[in-house]
DNA sequence: CGGGATGCTGACAGAAGATGTCAGGTATGC
DNA sequence: GCATACCTGACATCTTCTGTCAGCATCCCG
């Protein structure tokens, strides 16, 4: 029961600044001496945590030792780390508990663990943020993540962009938070059903007192992984008829990241000048314009005939520009 | 002390198979009345173990909760899960040891505590994997990781980009393993120097006897971090002066997410029509082209004159094609 | 300067938790 | 039937943690 003391203590500290040991030790419900050798237990595994004597001293944390997100009890702390997300839940404020709930395990740990433990670091790495993304900006999330944890309904205003591009208001039942490719989207349930914002997109939220409702039986993981399928399918609507030059094949996967690996496989044989003709999905023909015409040259379209009939279009009336 | 006994005695099993109690209790210098203990402890946190009465009877896993990369000790299973990567290391069979790390701690924890957790779990979540993107093959990726952590010298075949598509062959010292959008990359030591090669091109590898030589102060999160900044901003060598209507000025930000938010902020007023020029940075003018022709007739290209000729070049050979 | 409030540490008795021994029982294969 | 294995409860013993006590230092205020 120690360790889980220590973690109360420290975020004691954090939410109330300073405490003496007295208060901490009614707080704790342990004696005086108990919080002078929690204390030490906490400076020895490197918390920056200092005592001040005499009347008005007491404990306190070193400046910027502190968290934004309060209202965490030292459970919750604790398994917000044992759910897998250390690094990306820095951005919600929590990288002191996090740090708090990490104390618990290397100060319970022989010296030999905390050796293995920067071996690791050393060795293995996770980078969240996708490629060529600027972060989001995100001024509600932590507005966001407090609703989520308290489950209170919310009302937000953001701007979408289907069927049209306008801001417009909502009134959500958060149901959880999730982080992908550097990128935050909260699952909320509006008329019982569960629907995904990106909090970037998010204007205004005001947290109401009404209590969010959730589905009976929601799983967030699995509305997740279902979601993105069905999103992910819901690109290849359609089928193009293309023929790419060798350089345009080479390029397939890396300018067309939605075309399955077999798609190449799939491909005829290329002819003499090694061209090669492959069936694409694509999800409209709208779409499918703009990402063929990336390929410039290396790609022609032979089919459908009506995006044979828009590539020619718009072709013709970019050629226009440059005449 | 009892925790850490916990996962030895699961890694164990892992190692060996099916082991009696007698024999656990010799490995772990406890007796047998301890033993039965720990196997109730570890069934009560949900692992499948199960005992066989009889000769030839003893513990065992239930099939597929088994690792494959073994070596490990529990120290270092343990400081694998300390170091943030509980996900995405299930790539590296450490599933189950990743498991056992969590074990030690809800073993240790109140009631209270396991039903926050479950909490956490269902508000909570993190898919690494980026948008759109299929998963790498990668074959070798145990074969790497093991090198990595034994810190052994390696020679790989793998297929490169630049100059020009080939496949070579390298001895390398293996520094680390970086997960990011659900990618893997290697960073390796050749000549002294640290640099990065995705784990899906390499086509073969074997673990040489000569040990890795690892860079003196070598930093694994820092070097990543610089070098992600380096290769980013690798991509704006030049710029193009392109007049962009309302749907291409509203398509910005989605089609080019290279490009700086604040590049639309500086974007010069609408004309009658709507169309706004604007300033956009390049990696080179062959790319520029492609990315500026997926707008089609929402993009005209006003400058720099070498980037408007190799615009109207390529769209005239594209015309061509449907005339 | 003295008193009160605070931090700080060592020593020791007692409480709490973990472990080993023992006894008794069941299940399996030869 | 015997040997080998799993299985559990009870209790003595060992280990670790906590509270009490004593002694000391620091600070502020009257």
């Amino acid at each position: 029961m120690r360790a889980s003391r220590l973690l109360s203590l420290l975020l004691l500290l954090q939410n109330r600044g300073r405490m003496s040991a007295p208060a901490l030790a009614a707080e704790l419900d342990v004696s005086v001496r108990t919080v002078y050798r929690d204390i030490n237990a906490l400076a020895a595994a490197g918390v920056p945590v200092y005592g001040e004597h005499g009347p008005l001293g007491g404990y306190q944390l070193l400046d910027g030792y502190r968290t934004r997100l309060t209202g965490l009890t030292p459970a919750e702390a604790e398994a917000l780390f044992l759910s897998g997300m250390p690094q990306p839940a820095a951005e919600l404020g929590l990288g002191a508990n996090l740090a708090a709930a990490e104390l618990k395990l290397t100060a319970a740990l022989p010296v030999s663990y905390r050796e293995a433990s920067g071996r690791i670091r050393e060795r293995f790495h996770l980078d969240a943020r996708g490629w060529f993304r600027e972060p989001d900006d995100v001024p509600h999330l932590l507005t966001v993540a407090d609703a989520v944890w308290r489950e209170r309904r919310v009302r937000i205003r953001y701007r979408r962009w289907e069927p049209t591009r306008e801001t417009v208001t909502r009134t959500l039942d958060p149901l959880g938070l999730v982080l992908k490719a550097g990128t935050w989207y909260l699952v909320a349930a509006r008329g019982g059903k569960p629907r995904t914002y990106r909090v970037a997109t998010i204007r205004s939220i005001e947290i109401l007192d009404d209590e969010a409702i959730r589905p009976p039986g929601f799983d967030l993981a699995a509305h997740w992984a279902s979601g993105v399928a069905e999103y992910e399918s819901r690109v290849s609507r359609t089928h193009a008829r293309v023929s790419l030059s060798p350089r345009g094949f080479a390029d397939l996967t890396d300018l067309l990241p939605t075309v399955p690996k077999r798609a190449g496989d799939d491909a005829a044989p290329p002819d003499a000048d090694g061209w090669r003709e492959v069936t694409l999905p694509m999800e409209s023909t709208g779409h499918a314009v703009g990402q063929l015409l990336r390929f410039g040259r290396d790609a022609r379209v032979l089919g459908p005939p009506e995006l044979v009939e828009a590539m020619a279009a718009e072709v013709a009336a970019v050629a226009d520009f440059y005449r």
